[in-house]
DNA sequence: TAATAACCGACTAAATTAGTCGTATATAAA
DNA sequence: TTTATATACGACTAATTTAGTCGGTTATTA
């Protein structure tokens, strides 16, 4: 429960790391460096530059670097380009609950999601680097 | 990710059910009205009456009552009876995680996840009831 | 042309979550 | 004292989600 996917984890440990490296890094190394299975690292990667967070380079030698400012970017915003909208519940985003009606905590819990995706979107990726 | 339990789910909506009825509540009344299945609305209270926040009567005519108060309980400790202790990442529960010597995240995710934890320790249980 | 890397979709495996079933015990009322 | 209804509890199955794998393509460098 609450938890965030290794996907994300992935994403947030490239992120760093590309960051922390001026030049090109290959999905390889990274999944060498930290221990993550290549194609699932590499899977990773093809999402986030497929989001615009990172320009990627084909052909041996290639890889991919950093293109934004993680001080621009929200935790929020970047989990939701990896997995999608954020709820802590399914009827906040599809609406096709069927004990919708007689429910009791859809408003309170969509006002606690609402602060919960606030608090997300507070944090800046900058964080991840401190 | 990040989603609550259909578990929990219900024990918010049992809670507030029953926090709005003086009398004694059966499982049944509640699965029933809120189309939630019999059995699983029946451990989820008898959870929450171990924990001690409900009650329990046995026999005919039995059911559950409030024993709390909801503005004596945070949301993160209603959860956590529920669901076990919250994290966002494994290892910070376990600590067993094989990649964790090389992890570039550990310690920014750990601070995140700790505001988070403030976060739901800040709500009361009465936040559910408005 | 060989090696290496991104790209992409389909697939399988593992883990978690959701829900069911059977059986025991307690109590009220017919 | 029997029937109906309730909690209690553990073992089980089903469904869903998450994690990871595989095969094949295109691009680039040496």
């Amino acid at each position: 429960m609450l938890k965030i996917t290794k996907k994300t984890e992935y994403a947030l440990i490239a992120i760093r790391h590309i960051e922390e490296n001026n030049e090109l890094v290959s999905s390889n190394e990274i999944a060498n460096k930290y221990s993550i299975p290549r194609e699932l690292m590499a899977k990773t990667l093809q999402l986030m530059a497929k989001a615009g967070y990172l320009k990627a380079v084909k052909g041996s030698k290639g890889g991919y670097k950093s293109q934004i400012s993680l001080d621009k970017i929200s935790l929020k915003e970047f989990m939701e380009s990896i997995e999608g909208p954020l709820a802590l519940i399914d009827c906040h985003i599809n609406d096709d609950c069927s004990q919708f009606n007689e429910c009791n905590i859809k408003n309170p819990i969509k006002r606690i999601n609402n602060n919960l995706i606030n608090f997300l979107d507070n944090i800046s990726l900058v964080e991840i680097t401190k």
